[in-house]
DNA sequence: CGTATGACGAGCC
DNA sequence: AGGCTCGCCATAC
């Protein structure tokens, strides 16, 4: 069918949905998955693009930052990630992801 | 087509 | 440790 997943956010929201529960990872790896290595930051872009947190099945809140931290930004989706997270068992240390535990492997 | 923006990340001070 | 700058990438305008 036609094309997709050709586009750079359907490539994200792919790799994103490919996170199981109860893990996490970094937008750096969300980016080497989908084969721009240096494109972290466009994988923000491309969550920031998704709908209503609430209203779309891509789990954007097992995406983090390097080192485990939740990318601030405006509105209440960080602490709507915390809380998800925490929902699914996720382990924080100092507002931090424990990445050793949670983090998807590489 | 050039500039600005942003849910990043690594390096430096 | 904490904060700032610079580089990267894909869009928006």
């Amino acid at each position: 069918m036609a094309d997709r997943a050709d586009s750079f956010f359907d490539r994200v929201y792919a790799a994103v949905r490919a996170i199981p529960r109860g893990r996490v990872a970094t937008y750096g790896q969300i980016a080497r998955l989908i084969g721009v290595a240096r494109g972290a930051r466009a994988v923000g872009w491309a969550l920031r693009a998704l709908p209503a947190e609430r209203a779309t099945r891509v789990p954007w809140h097992r995406v983090v930052g390097a080192g485990g931290r939740i990318s601030p930004r405006a509105g209440a989706g960080p602490v709507l990630q915390r809380r998800r997270l925490r929902g699914e068992g996720v382990a924080f240390r100092q507002g931090r992801v424990d990445l050793r535990r949670h983090g998807i492997e590489r």
